[in-house]
RNA sequence: GUGGCUGUAGCUCAGUUGGUUAGAGCAUCAGAUUGUGGUUCUGAGGGUCGUGGGUUCGAAACCCAUUAGCCACC
């Protein structure tokens, strides 16, 4: 095993296994970072720009109750860019988001915005989706800028290939991946956080649907004795079961005793599919961005809230919701806040889709603790996927 | 009152010298969306072409009348 010295020294997050469910792989664990505590299985809002779109932090934390939210490198960097970052002191201090923040790479999004990318061993030459502007990411100056941005859990710079690539390409992306990783973790033991805080660089576990490969990725990545893994490249047009056995491919080798992050996974059901595998963090645009167009996920199904059906329903959006808007605002009055275009739909909307997808992994976790979460999660995954 | 222009989908408008089942955008109604470009896709419904007559094998288009709106002049 590589050891990196400066990294050992410092004070590292903590993830403190509390059960481990006897049916299944699903487990409940807290994480401890230096800005507060985390407790798994979680799922993380998306505030790509610095900014959970629509909720206010006091809403973030009083309503959906999120413990810890993501930003993204691609976005940060090129708005509004590292001076500004640096200068303010970070993006927690920037943002006055006091909890833990965890940033993607860019990798994907190098991948699924920007244009004209041109990718070598060095890195990716791509264009800014803004203005065009032409810009180089490689995995060193993607630490570098996670340093600036300062988020307590950062990613490594990896190429996500679609679900459907062939073999011969999934395994010559991987690799590249890989090689790309002992650069971002080199990298990372040369450099330490500007504001004083432990920043924990996970690596991810790519391979496509080819269960050799996610095996010998999962192998691979264990080497740098990181403090959390990622599985990703999944939820990208591959079928779910497809989804599910390659997740079980990675936790069959990914250490036990450190979180397992599952990217950019998903719906309500993909989720307690995965907990039930033994992943432990979550995040997905899903909830809010399927929130703006309309699409709100409740315990009892899923409602297009836009459907001519709630015109005149004057009853509570989520009768069984845990925020605020649940009761106070009705279907009806959402239904035309949302084909008026009014942002405060997509505020309600919001809101109520991470407040119900925290609401699920805090039961996630609290039948984890009690022991009886398969029994539960079926039940669950039967009422999940039903419209409303 | 006289002359001119314009009436085509809920709205704004295309529609070739007359030629199959009259189109588009927006809106409406549905569906999709998985490490966020406040999106983006996909599909559906919707028109006696202002009204009435005429010419023609065939009219949204040509002719006549009529009606509504707009403009100009008395």
């Amino acid at each position: 095993m590589r050891l990196y010295p400066e990294n050992s020294n410092k004070k590292q997050m903590q993830f403190t296994l509390e059960q481990t469910d006897t049916l299944s792989h699903a487990r409940a664990a807290t994480m401890t970072t230096d800005h507060g505590q985390i407790q798994t299985p979680i799922f993380m809002p998306v505030g790509t720009v610095g900014s959970v779109k629509g909720v206010l932090h006091r809403d973030l934390e009083q309503q959906v109750r999120a413990q810890i939210i993501l930003g993204n490198t691609y976005h940060l960097y090129l708005r509004p860019g590292l001076e500004v970052l640096r200068e303010a002191g970070g993006l927690h201090r920037f943002s006055s988001w006091d909890h833990p923040i965890l940033t993607d790479s860019g990798g994907f999004q190098v991948f699924s915005l920007a244009s004209q990318r041109k990718l070598t061993e060095q890195g990716c030459h791509f264009s800014s989706h803004i203005d065009g502007s032409k810009h180089l990411f490689t995995p060193e100056s993607v630490i570098d800028t996670q340093r600036i941005i300062g988020a307590d859990i950062i990613m490594a710079f990896d190429e996500c290939p679609p679900g459907t690539a062939s073999r011969d390409y999934a395994a010559q992306s991987w690799e590249r991946t890989s090689r790309w990783l002992e650069r971002c973790f080199e990298q990372y033991s040369r450099t330490e956080s500007p504001y004083g805080h432990h920043q924990s660089l996970f690596p991810i576990v790519q391979g496509c649907t080819y269960a050799d490969l996610r095996a010998r990725s999962a192998e691979f990545v264990q080497q740098f004795g990181a403090q959390g893994y990622a599985i990703g490249g999944l939820a990208v047009g591959e079928p779910a079961p497809v989804m599910y056995e390659m997740i079980e491919v990675c936790n069959a080798i990914l250490p036990k005793d450190r979180p397992r992050y599952l990217m950019g996974v998903g719906t309500p059901i993909n989720i307690l599919e995965a907990i039930e595998r033994g992943v432990d963090m979550f995040d997905c645009v899903m909830p809010t961005r399927n929130g703006r167009n309309g699409m709100l996920f409740t315990s009892e199904g899923i409602i297009n809230i836009r459907n001519q059906k709630w015109q005149h329903d004057f009853s509570p959006i989520d009768p069984n919701g845990t925020a605020y808007v649940d009761t106070v605002y009705s279907k009806g009055y959402l239904r035309h806040l949302n084909i008026a275009g009014e942002m405060l739909a997509a505020q309600i909307a919001s809101i109520h889709n991470l407040a119900f997808y925290l609401w699920l992994v805090e039961q996630a976790r609290l039948h984890i603790l009690a022991g009886d979460f398969k029994s539960w999660k079926d039940v669950m995954v039967e009422k999940l996927g039903r419209r409303l």
